[in-house]
DNA sequence: TGTACATCAGTGAACGCGCGTTCACTGATGTAC
DNA sequence: TGTACATCAGTGAACGCGCGTTCACTGATGTAC
């Protein structure tokens, strides 16, 4: 997790790994099958911490849910949540989005678990509590409420999560590694108040 | 290039590179400084021919650029040939994001420019013809024309080419790698198609 | 209460591949005088 | 018109590092009877 948290899904070498956990070259295979099956876990972590940078950042909106204003206020906030840590985090950010081949195992409907850890009670299956702490789906959630509120008429939402969630992850890779990374901080802001700003018209 | 095309930036490899072109294990530092040096010619490629998939598309939208239909036309048009060109061809997309420290330097406004190559006109300083075929550069004439239409107003551009832009990339990206690669064609339209409807309806 | 066996985290040395990069050298082509 | 020299793409062998992975072995802890 250190490893990720400083230079993203490449810095995790197993070799460094087990180096900072003071144990020797090959000590890492009797808790994982591979480095991929490590990375994969170590993903799993930073997809977990960018769910709290969102829910802490959704936290600080008061408010019913289902007011129009505040709904629009909790989908900016969970936007702004994802950017943030992009920008904060730039290394775990990466690595929520590696893309392991055990990672796209994990993300298949049938998935069949592995044996490895087991601490984390079990993403394939079961009770929907570990999904809810998904990013997506905490963006998928703020939708909900924005049709509760009357905001977002059901017959256009469907496709709308996935867009809402492009826009706002294109914003966060294009300052972490495009072109964009060299504007500062308050263009960025700009930027982002701009892309809510459209989004939020248009939802209308 | 054909091995970025086939394998996106990862696969631009030295060894392999020279094997194809028939030429032996250090043939190519006759040409080039290293193989960063050579990565940054073929991203410069891949950058015009996502720029050309653009311009293609544009085309296709008949018309005067200034009326407002015509206007959001073809911004999603331009749109709309930024993601297909990255599905189309999800080699050459990722290698046109990929970030070498030559093409680093390249896009510093004070570059002093290489020694090798020389083709290719020049990207560093003079005309400004090189810029136009740029992507982003498409991109931002298509907004110019949506002020002038009057679909958009002055006040509230600034900041939107680069908001419209990591809106299309985040789009491309997610569907390229990210959790949306398992969506089949018609959701991914369905996805766009949502997410260009916000954006032209929150220009106004 | 004591012996025999299984389990399991960890060890340290080595394997082996991929790959960028270097180096001394060759052979062809162009240029000066 | 011919000789001397420079330029330059290409050669092939080797270097060296990073890094995942394997393997036989050890020492501690738990469990069966």
């Amino acid at each position: 997790m250190e490893l990720a948290r400083a230079g993203g899904p490449d810095a995790v070498v197993l070799r460094d790994v087990q180096r900072m956990a003071g144990v020797s070259n090959s000590a890492a295979y009797r808790h994982y099958a591979d480095r991929d099956a490590l990375l994969a876990a170590v993903t799993e972590y930073a997809e977990g911490r960018l769910a709290d940078a969102m829910l802490v950042r959704l936290d600080t909106v008061a408010g019913h849910r289902t007011t129009a204003k505040r709904a629009i206020e909790r989908f900016r906030a969970t936007g702004q949540g994802y950017i943030d840590f992009a920008l904060d985090e730039p290394g775990l950010f990466r690595t929520a989005f590696a893309h392991t081949d055990a990672a796209r195992e994990r993300h298949r409907p049938d998935s069949a678990g592995g044996t490895h850890g087991g601490t984390h009670g079990g993403t394939h299956g079961g009770t929907a509590d570990v999904d809810d702490r998904h990013p997506f789906q905490i963006l998928i959630r703020c939708i909900d409420d924005l049709v509760a509120a009357g905001v977002l008429s059901p017959d256009r939402r469907d496709g709308l999560d996935e867009a809402a969630w492009a826009a706002v992850h294109g914003l966060s890779t294009l300052f972490l590694d495009g072109p964009l990374s060299t504007a500062g901080t308050a263009r960025r802001q700009l930027i982002a108040d701009r892309l809510f700003d459209v989004i939020s018209l248009g939802l209308q």
